[in-house]
DNA sequence: CAATCTTCATAACATCAGGTTATATTCTTT
DNA sequence: AAAGAATATAACCTGATGTTATGAAGATTG
């Protein structure tokens, strides 16, 4: 014999308030719709819920065996209201995120630990690649938001993309070299020097191989190719070579002070930092916060750089 | 937003069997209700609970935990179900007795302890009285089943009677009792002996002063009196004195070897052991399941005494 | 103990959630 | 491209469950 939970919901209430007239305000209904549940239960059951004819309603042993039912089903019911007020407010779920090597982990990463101390419900996870493959990702569903630099006029059909950083690339170095302190730089001052360079296929290799030809330096030594972020500062930092990178990731490290840049302008990439995703299939509302979190963040993080420029003395 | 309970149990049918189809199997309903039953949630809720356009339905992580919660509401809802048929069948719930003292503690309390053993999910509850408070207690309804020696023709107004065992007393002692081996015995060879008496307002008391008086002895000393079955047969195996008990109670107690019974006979009370209850209040299955059994443990113990009556030589 | 107050039960009716069958659509597979 | 399987939609019907109005029965109290 299958019993509504609904009933059992109702039957708990009725026993926690004590009477029919008091439960029929807790749960928002009429007495006698109350009433009727009970008279339809005893009959369906065979047994009486409340003892005959006593008008404080009195509980059988049967009715506090049903209530407790009946309580776990309450609380269940909302928990899975607030499961989904949760859900729909963007503060659990998961964010499915892809980008660069690089900027995910010298930028990304740092944002995405302040944002899960504020949503700690919502999961993140991330993937690296390069933007084909990002956009592949993308396209299967693999993946919610991709980060990565793009050229804006060559943006993969079906994408949408939002650049959240202007590119800017800088002359990166140990905190400890010797042209880190010197105030004035020339070109000779540097061609000395080895060079650090990103994994081959990636667009900040290219980014490099630009930079270096713009300012007239076209045959430099790599001494250590292929690392992450992480490969690539420690062995900066044990070392006297140079590398380019994203003035955001030099910048974010600052705290750490294990990376510095040197006061030489070099080219701009012709691509700007920005976020893909496909704009068909609507986001879910973790994604979407996730997205607005990290879009604060770069313009946050924009300011703080543009500041900082004002104060410093960049040269040709 | 409330959510029914009903539909987070579809739900989780559906996740669990993986699509609408196998899910109205499950549930006994159409898959066209189960599709509707999914539109409707989800434009509740204003999000998807299975991916779009997926053919085997794949369950979005929001419908993942909705289901949960209703995998907790089917369970509790089945919890209910096998409460409700316990409870029916007299296998859970409660059994409220009330007895004169000597009978509940010299025969009734291991007929409770087995009866225990087979229905753990039956709690009884047990108290003391006589005639006048058991029928007090059966009106007002603090008690189901009373247990009572009783003057077949004096049943008290509105209490039904049901007679378990045929009213007897024997004059009892320790098994260590000089009298207990002498194989004639003479109202001489008692006469010196002192008396333990049931609690003086008790039946029983007065059952010892008519069976005294019936074989003759008018004037007798009481050594003890007032205490519980317990005390009785304890003070009886610390001394040489005697007492009349019902032959059941000396029965049941044959185990323990701390009673036994001598071979005179006495007159029977007028009285017989039985069941009282009230006929309108119409018993809980729980109390119907213990009286059935306590009926038919006392027809299994009339039994056993009438075959060991067969053997046994009984003088006047 | 009659009067009164509360609380529950019943009656009569309205509505819609949710069941059904039939059929169209859409995704997947071959 | 065609076949197959699963889901969505349409159209309809029923009964569970809501309502208000009112009667009946315990409980309470001067």
């Amino acid at each position: 014999m299958k019993i509504d939970p609904n009933h059992l919901m109702i039957l708990a209430a009725i026993a926690d308030s004590g009477g029919l007239s008091e439960g029929a305000r807790v749960v928002g209904k009429s007495q006698p719709s109350l009433s009727r549940t009970i008279a339809m239960l005893e009959a369906r059951l065979g047994s009486r819920l409340f003892e005959k004819g006593k008008k404080p309603l009195r509980p059988t042993e049967l009715c506090r065996s049903l209530a407790d039912q009946g309580r776990v089903i309450a609380q269940a019911g909302l928990a899975a209201q607030q499961a989904a007020e949760l859900y729909n407010s963007g503060k659990a779920g998961t964010a499915r995120l892809a980008g660069t090597p690089i900027f995910m982990d010298g930028v990304i990463s740092s944002m995405i630990a302040s944002f899960q101390t504020a949503h700690p419900e919502v999961s993140v996870h991330q993937t690296y690649g390069y933007l084909s493959e990002l956009t592949e990702q993308l396209n299967v569903g693999n993946v919610d938001i991709a980060i990565c630099p793009v050229r804006p006029d060559r943006v993969p059909e079906g994408l949408s993309f939002k650049p959240i950083l202007q590119g800017r690339n800088v002359i990166a170095c140990a905190p400890s070299h010797p042209l880190a302190r010197k105030p004035a730089l020339t070109l000779a001052d540097i061609a000395p020097y080895s060079w650090i360079a990103p994994p081959a296929g990636s667009p900040l290799y290219e980014d490099l191989r630009n930079a270096l030809s713009s300012i007239g330096i076209t045959d430099f030594r790599v001494s250590f190719t292929g690392g992450s972020l992480a490969s690539i500062i420690s062995v900066m930092s044990g070392s006297e070579a140079l590398t380019v990178l994203p003035y955001s990731v030099v910048f974010m490290q600052q705290h750490t002070r294990s990376v510095t840049s040197l006061p030489i302008r070099i080219d701009h990439p012709d691509r700007e930092l920005g976020l893909l995703w496909r704009e068909d299939r609507q986001a879910r509302p973790a994604v979407k916060r996730f997205r607005r979190y990290i879009e604060d963040e770069f313009s946050d993080l924009a300011l703080q750089i543009s500041e900082k420029g004002r104060n410093a003395v960049w040269r040709a």
